[in-house]
This record gives C-alpha cells, structure tokens and sequence, in this order.
DNA sequence: ATACCCTTTGCATTCGAAGTCATATTGATT
DNA sequence: AATCAATATGACTTCGAATGCAAAGGGTAT
C-alpha cells in the first residue's frame, strides 16, 4: 500500500490482464474467477478478488459479447411511450430483464414508419432477443427469423405469421363489458376506436360491435387516435350523430374514456353514470381515480410481462422452441362510470 | 445468383471478412468502405456494398466498441417511471440519443437503493455516459468521475459536488404560485411535499414555504409521496389541521394537486377553485384535462431533454469540460384550479 | 517410491472490426 | 517514357475476455 499514484495510471479501465499481474497469475485464471462454476483454488481466488477490488476492476461485457455472442441485451421497441399504459408495462419489463442479468436497449419510436432504422441498430448490437410493442410487418417479422433472434410481441399478434405473443384477451373483455352494459339497459350504443394502426385497437373495437350486433343492437362508430383529446372529440362528433340520445359508450381504451366523460360532464352537462354509461379498458392509473372510476377491463400487466419475459428468456436459450401465443383474461373492474344493473 | 441455399450457412451473422471474400477485397477495405470519409476507389465500394446486400451484412457494434473504446451506449437510470412526468421525458431523451446515433441502455429502479447494482452494470458495459434522474450519493457521483464515465443529472444537482446538471427552476416556479396565490386573496395555507427523499420536492417545499414566510403567511405541512392517493390522504390530513379553514393549497407535483382536488369535491363536497385554490408543479397531461385545469407550473421537458443530451455529447466528446448547471424557468399555467386575483 | 487420478493453472487462440504502415495503383506532368 | 504525388489497397496487429488443450500440482492407494 505503499503506492500513492493510482494503481494504474492508464486512462481506460484495469483489464483482466491487469488483475492477473497484480495477482501474478494469468489472465485465463481471472476470467475463471469471475466465471460461476469453473475450477479455481480458493487461495487463488482470494488473491485475484483482492486485485480486482483494488484495482476497480469490472469485467468488460463488450469483449465478453464478443467472444460468448451473448451480448445480455435484449430490445425492448415500444412505438409511444406516450400512451399512459406502457411506462408501467417498460417498468415491469425493465425490472423483470435485470432480474434475469439481461440489459435494456431502449428503442422508442416517434413515427411508426422509423421501425426499419431502429432494426438496423437492433442487428448491429447483436441482442439476444427482443421485445416488442409496436407494428411489424411480415417483412419485419421475417428478418427476425432469418437472424434467429427470439422476439416476443407485447399486444399483437403476428396476424398470420407464426410469431411468440402475449396479449390481454380483447374480445372476452369487450363481451364482458357489452354484457354488463346490455344488462344495464342501455338503448343508443357509441364506440369511439382506436387508431386504424392498432392492433388491439381494432380487435377490441370489432369484438364490442360484434358481440352488439349478435344481441341485435346498433352502434355508432367514430374513431379516435388513443389520447384524452379524442374522447372528447369523438364524444362532440357521437352527441352529434346520436341526437344526444347516446346513452351507452364503449371506448378502445380508458384514456378516450376519460376524455369522453370529462367532455361528456362538462361541454354537455350529462351525468356519468345516470345519464351516460361510459366503459373503458386496460385499467391504467387515472382510471381508478375518484372523478372517474371508469368500468373497465384491467389488463393483468404483471402476469403479461412475466410471461413476456419468461418467453424470451426460453426463447434465447433454446432457439429452436416453436411460437408460442399467450393471452391473458383481463379483470372486469366495475367501476363506477357505467350502469351496470 | 445459381445459389439457392443461403449466401452462407453457418449460424451467426456474416462477418466483414465473409463480406470481403464475397467482393474479393481485404477485410480492411469494408471497414473503410462503412467509415465515412475513408479512401475507397467508387468501384471497390460498389463491389463491397453490394456483397454487403446480398450477405445481409450489419458491422457488428460489439467488436466496433471493443476496438474503438467507444460503445455509442449511454445510461438512463429513472428512480420510478411510474411518475406520470417520467415517461415524456424518457421518450424524448431517447429519441433525441438516437438521433445523434447513441444508443439507450435503460436502467429503471424499483427502489433507489438498487443504484449500486445498477452502476455495477453501467460500468460493465462501458457506456460513454449517462443521464440520471435518481439519486446519487457523493461516493456513486465520485466513481462516474473516477472512471471518465461523463454524467448529467436531470432534476437533481449534486448538492455540493460539482455535476452536470439540468433543472427546472423549483424557487422562480414557487414564487410565482405563492404571488398568484396571495394576489388571490387566501387566508390559511397548506402544503403537500413529496417524498423526503426527492430533491426537487423538497426544493419545491422549501421555496414555497419561504416565500410564504417572507410574505407574512403561516403554513401547514403534510408529506405526501407524489402519487394520487398520498394527495387525497394529505388533503384529508391537512383539513383535520386546519379545522377545515384550508383555502390554498400548494403541492409538490400535479398528481397530488389532482388527487387533493378530487378529494376536495369528492369526500368534502368543497368547490375548487371557489373555496379552495390548487397549485401544482411539472405541468404532466391531465393537469390540463377539462375536469381538473390544474394551475401549475410547466417545465420545458423539450429544452430540457435537448440541454440534457447536448451537454452530454459535449462531454463524450470533450471530456475535459467542466461541470455545468441549467437552470431552466417554468412556465405559469394560469388553469382553473385556483382563484388567482 | 510408483502409478494413477483429479484439480489447478497457463498458453495460445478466438471473437469481428479498426487502424497503422507499407506497398500497389492511378493519373498528371514533363 | 519517366517521374512524382496522391490515392487505393492489403497484411498485420489490436481491443479484452473466454476456452480448448496440455502441463503441472496434489493427494491417495498400492
């Protein structure tokens, strides 16, 4: 401890070799070392852990990407960070991966179109798989398979092509809701959908027309683009259609929902929900705040990400596992937006 | 074109050596055939890129970073993205990173103690920076100068040790909510702070308070934790305190301005901004949706964002420049939730 | 003491691209 | 045709850790 300089003056960081002259051992010894499960002699060990600690020495995960092929990165490409469900659903996501020593390359897309960019970076960091919740196209799809990187779609579906997915089950949470709204006795039915891009958007919007017309009742459609402005929009342009005489309304999602009651309470002065049920779906934060208590179908977003990950994570391992589609049932929160008996 | 196997069977990707057989060149000719401004006769370049097509060839960022020493990876460590501020801000950091072709590597904490596994991480894979919003301690802080590692705090200073940094102005915000808030005439005055732990919370706090304090006025504090529910709880706290006389209230963020309203016209059937004024602070999307009209102060999340990814640029590329703090003024949104004159 | 086995250890090579240096090519100039 | 500069190209080494292989060490049984 007599040396006052710096252990080594060099600029980058100590290397495996470093450690192993500290040490005077080699450097196959350090790596072994830092390798779970290789044969290494305890009094060996202790001496290339004490070098390691004094010299700050973390092993370079750049080199071991290189030489393994295994960068521990996986993709994660969301399209709007924007929408209020998914930072909770990055968060998990995010949480879940560490937990399993893998790391993050965050892409988040501005423009749906910027998706070919953002796989030319993912092909270049070599990730071991990716995660994503934004709108591939088969070509897309395919070059995924070409390369053998394992991907997990988060709320679509490869629509056709063979792709591992995990979703919440759009059609069994609008016929829940339908169901309670048929029950609620309601007579003039509005949907405000989602975005023509989305995929959920869509599904949820067919199944809820569906499941009215085979109870043979009408609705309007007016679409939305996902956001509290459009509910509200969307509201205006649906009061217009109906006469006023909406009574019922199913959105794609709780924020067009949120939107749509706030609009519907303070432009037209209607009671939410005596005068006009609205029902939503995901079950993000807001939705459960004590102006709204929007009935809704809270996606289970914990079991979905473990099951997203533990998909991957399979998937890496053992590349040759077949796509897989897994979708969950989401919870009928009932709320207090709509009549529901 | 006779080949229909694939231009190369083997598992892993074509190589910049598979690329230079296929042109018949040197291995060095595609790497400067892919660096820019390098010396390539048009022709060769012609040959390269189009072996480069037809072996679907990406450089590989792993050996670039290990031979160049420079990753294009920077960190994003977030404390809790569940802060409906965070996600704006995430989303613009990392696309305005990707436009200068860096790479985001993200880091979310479940709890704020996780900091020292995650920079075990950061250092592991030799990211040319970082950006946090989460709090470091002096030691944390030490090491990302120890190692060259350039950093940008993001609604956080170093309390003392000299970081780059990027704020909104918690004290100017503060003082124009309590002037707005005295000109409107208010009598009994309430704060909701944050978490004991967030910095701009108790900035935030500290500067309304002394303001208050300078102006003549008394106040009640309660601790909230920057959610809904902690602003519906403080709410109820501060009304007990105050024997319901409560006719100002200033909260550390929007969310629990938005919960203390709804509290407010919910459990104590009080009219805001009739009876009780509001403020908030950030200025996050239902701050401004109809029911709430939140009168808060807006940070410039977009300067923001491109001070933060500009200074550290900067600081990737000059790693000599000294430590920097910006200071970025909110905007008064005057909304609705509170009688200001 | 010898043979044998199992654990430890080091040497040398590898991953894929970048960059240094020396050589080859090209073209312009005389 | 000879000369020189400028450009183009390839051979070779490097970044830092992992690993196959051979050799050395340590212990036990004979």
């Amino acid at each position: 401890m007599a040396e006052n300089k710096r252990p080594e003056t060099r600029v980058g960081r100590a290397t495996s070799y470093d450690v192993a002259r500290h040490a005077g051992v080699s450097q196959s010894a350090v790596s072994r070392c830092f390798k779970q499960g290789a044969s290494v002699a305890p009094r060996t060990r202790e001496k290339i852990v004490a070098a390691a600690r004094a010299l700050n020495y973390y092993p370079n995960a750049i080199a071991q990407g290189l030489i393994t092929r295994r960068s521990n990165l996986v993709a994660i490409i969301i399209s709007n960070l924007t929408n209020l469900y998914y930072p909770e659903v990055l968060a998990e996501l995010t949480q879940r991966l560490s937990a399993q020593g893998i790391r993050v390359l965050l892409f988040s897309l501005a423009a749906e179109s910027d998706v070919d960019e953002v796989l030319d970076q993912v092909w270049r960091y070599r990730v071991d798989g990716a995660i994503v919740a934004a709108r591939l196209d088969p070509a897309q799809l395919a070059a995924f398979a070409d390369r053998g990187v394992p991907v997990v779609l988060y709320n679509r579906t490869g629509e056709g092509i063979p792709v591992a997915s995990v979703c919440c089950d759009s059609v069994s949470g609008e016929y829940a809701l339908v169901d309670a709204l048929i029950e609620g006795e309601h007579n003039v039915f509005g949907i405000i959908a989602g975005p023509a891009d989305s995929y959920v958007g869509e599904e949820r919007v067919e199944a809820a027309r569906r499941r009215l017309q085979l109870l043979g009742r009408e609705c309007q459609i007016v679409r939305g683009n996902f956001d509290y402005a459009s509910g509200d929009t969307a509201l205006k342009e649906l009061m217009r259609i109906t006469a006023r005489k909406l009574d019922a309304l199913i959105c794609a999602n709780d924020l067009m929902a949120i939107g749509a009651i706030d609009s519907a309470r303070i432009n037209f002065g209607i009671e939410v929900p005596h005068d006009l049920s609205v029902v939503g779906f995901d079950g993000v934060g807001p939705a459960t705040w004590l102006a709204y208590q929007v009935t809704t179908i809270r996606q289970p977003v914990r079991r979905m990400t473990e099951a997203a990950v533990d998909m991957l994570v399979e998937r890496i391992e053992q590349p040759e596992l077949l796509p897989e589609q897994r979708l969950f049932a989401g919870e009928l929160l009932p709320g207090n937006s709509a009549r529901l008996s």
